[in-house]
RNA sequence: GGGAGCUUAGCUCAGUUGGUUCAGAGCAUCUGCCUUACAAGCAGAGGGUCACUGGUUCGAGCCCAGUAGCUCCCA
């Protein structure tokens, strides 16, 4: 068989992922053995796969497909979040282009265009998932607006309304003047942003007397209800009680004082102004002030502004800026600049706005949800999260519930025509509790035109996938909830997160899943989040086609600590094309020796190399078990890459490898692909189209990897395990020293070991030669006259070689690690003669430092006696 | 203003209850190699006052306090 010069992944990808599917490997259905459950977190149907994806779902499929080879009934539901506004958004934009505008629309006609659009776009993130091998429950795939996931949300609305938690109420609520809708906190983005303080004389009532106020919203001034000002401010004392004057509308307002405002600020007084301004409506409230909306949604002047009816609020502040300048009421204009919010999805300026809005009270959901983390009966990792979510749920508030939107579900209130309402779950029920309760038969009646919030259907995601609330009890959401893992971004962890709990106890009383483990932000090489807007994401579907989606599975995944944030840098990726490239081409060297072995007589000769690795394999296996369980998935992938790259690869391989056309022991050989086998499942995980690949192209097989389980690792043997290490380095030492004595390559040496472990050496005699190129070893008690000395662990090697020797600078090299030895001997001696210490330290510190304290004095005579032989 | 976090090699980061022979990896750098699997490679090497200052301890990169710089979240 041929095998290409390296790895060429496209192909493959396509085939295996193929024939998993046939195969229906990762197919779930309840069963005997234990389950281990993933929901993905549903993007949105608007996402089109970047890097966070990517980030993500790897470390889900690494979960989900360690958890399959370890016996478990994995499962691991994709789907997709309807995204309210995200959707509108994009179906708005295509009306536009088809020249429609959505008021032109009724609700019905435009929900149609939304669903069209569903269906075209909807599905290709989930497409673009499989391209990076995620292993899927693809059967399972939900949607938010399935039917029966949207009957589910709105009869967990009507539910919550009985129990009295959802209400109506009058909030200042960030609107999106734009989108016409209400945002929460978390979808506006605070930018600093350069303004203007502009500083108006208001004259005093009755007085000739003016203040002067500071503000970066002028074209506000027509809904002032007060001025304020600090108690203690004595520019201002003679004013306490009085009124002043609004420019231009000349409406009179009270003076009044609170040690909120800030003195040093502006002028030290503060119009207020309820209706338009978070920190003015508690002000408005606290001194039961006047509230006088001046803005239509659209942020417009409405008719209580009295002036500059219907123009825009940025055009009318340019307007009123002008009118006051020329009435002599703009005193000063002075640059400023703060912080203010815009929306994210329009990146329209937020306008704080009283409205009536649907919200659901936190408090109660919130107690379990907190407890149930405090108490680590869900755990996260890392657990630094866990002060973050602590904070957020003890000072939680109320939830506003209702977005502005028809694309998502809808609220399931009916008004009459004087404001009446009853939360039902349709119109002919709606009627019914119109006659029960307010004794009108056969009502006129009108649903509320507003959406819920995206999140208020994905915090039902956990059981509802498996139907759990529309049909309680049943069989599937018996055995897979609660979930196993929640894999997701700590900047969701309010939204979803917490909510996800909350719903788990209120809706199932149980939580949702055991651990949650938050992935760190994706940013690029310049630490920037990678975002659409600043067009810094890699197109991720090229990247696969260039390295291969193991190798961009790799490049993330190795470069990601649990819950920090990971700068995205090609170069990891090209580190994993390399990888596959070094698999591939060992692959290539063992299959060379494919029909060229031989029985050798004496099978112990060879052994020592595949002893070690047999155990070096079981130290890793219970490595990376222990890492795995932590969630500790880059370094668990950096242990078996530098266990199949420098283990394998530098020292296993080149220690078994056979001289020039000459035949490999066949045990030896059998037992080279055996751990192959083990290596490529080790890794399988992790990438796992190449582990398939080269599984089959190593033997001939029924079975596949994808599915093959673990055999449970054996203890490993510390004596041969340190043996290796000990080969290792005095290789690597010997090796420095042909460096940098400049003996070539090609020149081979006379090795004498001065060391009183025969037995040992005599094990890896071999191999040892072989690897620093030694044409004899001898064994010997004295240093040898004319070599070249040098010290490893507390043997002496001499090293005959035909090239001349530089003795000053060996002289040089002996001289600087006997002082250094003499240096650490005094630091062990000092500790050892501490009493404290000796008091103090558990034994074994104490056996270790005795060690230590033995091992530099054997090491010094050694190197003192070489240095006599100079 | 409130809260959280970060600061370890040129760069990006690991460093698990404080205790191996002066702190690890990848990338980058330097030296030598076309050695028959791999130059996208092999064999080596250099590089760090663990932000700073104190404290606790026999012992601190790790624990505590303070200082400086940076980042994020909330108001």
């Amino acid at each position: 068989m041929e095998l290409s010069k390296n790895f060429e992944p496209q192909a493959l990808e396509n085939k295996w992922y193929q024939h998993w599917l046939d195969k229906k490997y990762f197919s779930s259905t309840p069963d005997g053995r234990e389950p281990y459950t993933i929901v993905m977190p549903p993007p949105n149907v608007t996402g089109v796969l970047h890097m966070g994806h990517c980030l993500n779902n790897s470390i889900q499929d690494i979960l989900i497909r360690y958890a399959r080879m370890q016996g478990k009934n994995a499962c691991w539901v994709p789907g997709t979040d309807h995204a309210s506004i995200a959707t509108e958004a994009k179906v708005v934009g295509m009306l536009r282009e088809r020249g429609i505008t959505k008021s032109s629309l009724s609700r019905e006609e435009f929900l149609e265009y939304a669903w069209e659009w569903k269906e075209k776009y909807g599905g290709i993130i989930l497409q673009q998932l499989k391209k990076l091998g995620f292993s899927l429950d693809w059967d399972r795939t939900s949607f938010t607006m399935d039917p029966d996931y949207y009957q589910s949300v709105i009869k967990v609305f009507i539910e919550l309304h009985k129990k009295g938690m959802i209400y109506r109420g009058k909030r200042m609520i960030n609107w999106d003047v734009k989108a016409l809708t209400a945002l929460s906190d978390e979808e506006v983005i605070r930018k600093e942003t350069k303004q203007k303080l502009y500083h108006l004389r208001y004259s005093i009532h009755e007085s000739d007397d003016s203040i002067l106020i500071a503000t970066v919203r002028p074209e506000t001034i027509m809904g002032d209800t007060a001025i304020c000002v600090h108690p203690d401010d004595e520019r201002y004392k003679h004013l306490h009680g009085k009124f002043a004057i609004v420019p231009l509308i000349n409406r009179r307002i009270p003076i009044i004082t609170d040690d909120y405002v800030t003195m040093e600020f502006g002028t030290g007084a503060l119009k207020v102004t309820p209706a338009h301004d978070m920190n003015d409506n508690q002000l408005g409230q606290k001194h039961g002030l006047e509230v006088v909306d001046i803005f239509n949604d659209n942020g417009t002047l409405s008719e209580e502004a009295q002036i500059y009816v219907g123009l825009d609020r940025f055009d009318a502040r340019k307007q009123i800026v002008k009118e006051l300048e020329e009435k002599e009421f703009l005193i000063k204009t002075e640059d400023y600049t703060s912080e203010v919010g815009y929306s994210e999805r329009t990146d329209a300026v937020v306008e704080p706005r009283l409205s009536l809005q649907w919200w659901l009270s936190m408090k109660d959901l919130a107690t379990p949800a907190l407890k149930t983390v405090m108490e680590e009966e869900i755990q996260f990792y890392p657990p630094k999260f866990k002060n973050l979510y602590r904070h957020w749920m003890e000072n939680i508030k109320d939830w506003c519930i209702s977005r502005q939107l028809w694309w998502g579900h809808r609220i399931p209130a009916w008004f009459d025509e004087e404001g009446r309402y009853v939360v039902a779950s349709n119109e002919t029920e709606a009627k019914e509790m119109f006659n029960s309760q307010f004794a009108i038969p056969n009502a006129q009646l009108q649903q509320d035109e507003d959406c819920l919030d995206t999140w208020f259907s994905s915090w039902l995601w956990p059981f509802e996938v498996f139907k759990g609330y529309s049909n309680p009890g049943n069989k599937e959401v018996n055995y897979y909830y609660p979930t196993n893992t929640l894999v997701t971004a700590p900047e969701i962890i309010f939204f979803w997160v917490a909510r996800m709990i909350m719903a788990g106890f209120e809706f199932k009383n149980e939580k949702p899943f055991e651990a949650v483990y938050f992935t760190g932000i994706v940013r690029d090489k310049q630490g920037r989040k990678m975002s659409k807007s600043l067009g810094n994401s890699p197109d991720l579907l090229g990247l696969i086609d260039q390295y291969g989606a193991d190798a961009t599975r790799f490049g993330i995944m190795i470069a990601s600590p649990a819950g920090n944030d990971i700068l995205f840098d090609e170069s990891s990726l090209e580190q994993g094309r390399n990888f596959n490239n070094k698999m591939w081409n060992a692959l290539k060297l063992v299959k060379m020796w494919d029909g060229r072995q031989a029985v050798s007589g004496e099978p112990s000769a060879n052994s020592f190399p595949t002893e070690w690795f047999e155990n070096r394999l079981h130290e890793v296996r219970i490595e990376v078990d222990d890492q795995m369980q932590q969630f500790r998935i880059s370094e668990a992938l950096k242990v078996i890459y530098s266990l199949i790259w420098d283990d394998f690869c530098s020292w296993y391989l080149e220690w078994v490898k056979p001289g020039f056309e000459q035949p490999i022991d066949a045990a030896v050989y059998e037992k080279t692909i055996g751990f192959f086998t083990d290596l490529m499942q080790l890794l399988h995980p992790f990438m796992p189209f190449v582990t398939e690949e080269i599984y089959h192209l190593l033997k001939e097989r029924q079975d596949d990897l994808c599915v093959k389980q673990f055999a449970v690792a054996g203890k490993p043997d510390t004596t041969i395990l340190n043996n290796a290490l000990l080969l290792k380095e005095i290789v690597t030492g010997l090796r420095d020293v042909r460096n940098k004595q400049q003996i070539k390559p090609k020149d081979s040496i006379v090795l004498h070991i001065q060391t009183e472990n025969i037995t040992v050496y005599k094990s890896i005699e071999s191999i040892l030669s072989k690897q620093v190129n030694a044409k004899s070893i001898s064994y010997t008690k004295n240093a040898v006259p004319g070599t070249i000395t040098t010290v490893i662990g507390k043997d002496q090697f001499c090293i005959e070689t035909e090239q001349p020797l530089d003795t000053g600078k060996q002289k040089d090299e002996l001289q600087k690690e006997l002082e250094h030895l003499k240096g650490f001997l005094i630091s062990v001696d000092k500790k050892l003669g501490n009493e404290k210490f000796v008091a103090n330290a558990k034994p074994e510190v104490i056996a270790l430092e005795q060690k230590k304290k033995s091992d530099a004095e054997t090491k010094i005579r050694v190197i003192e006696e070489s240095l006599k032989q100079l």
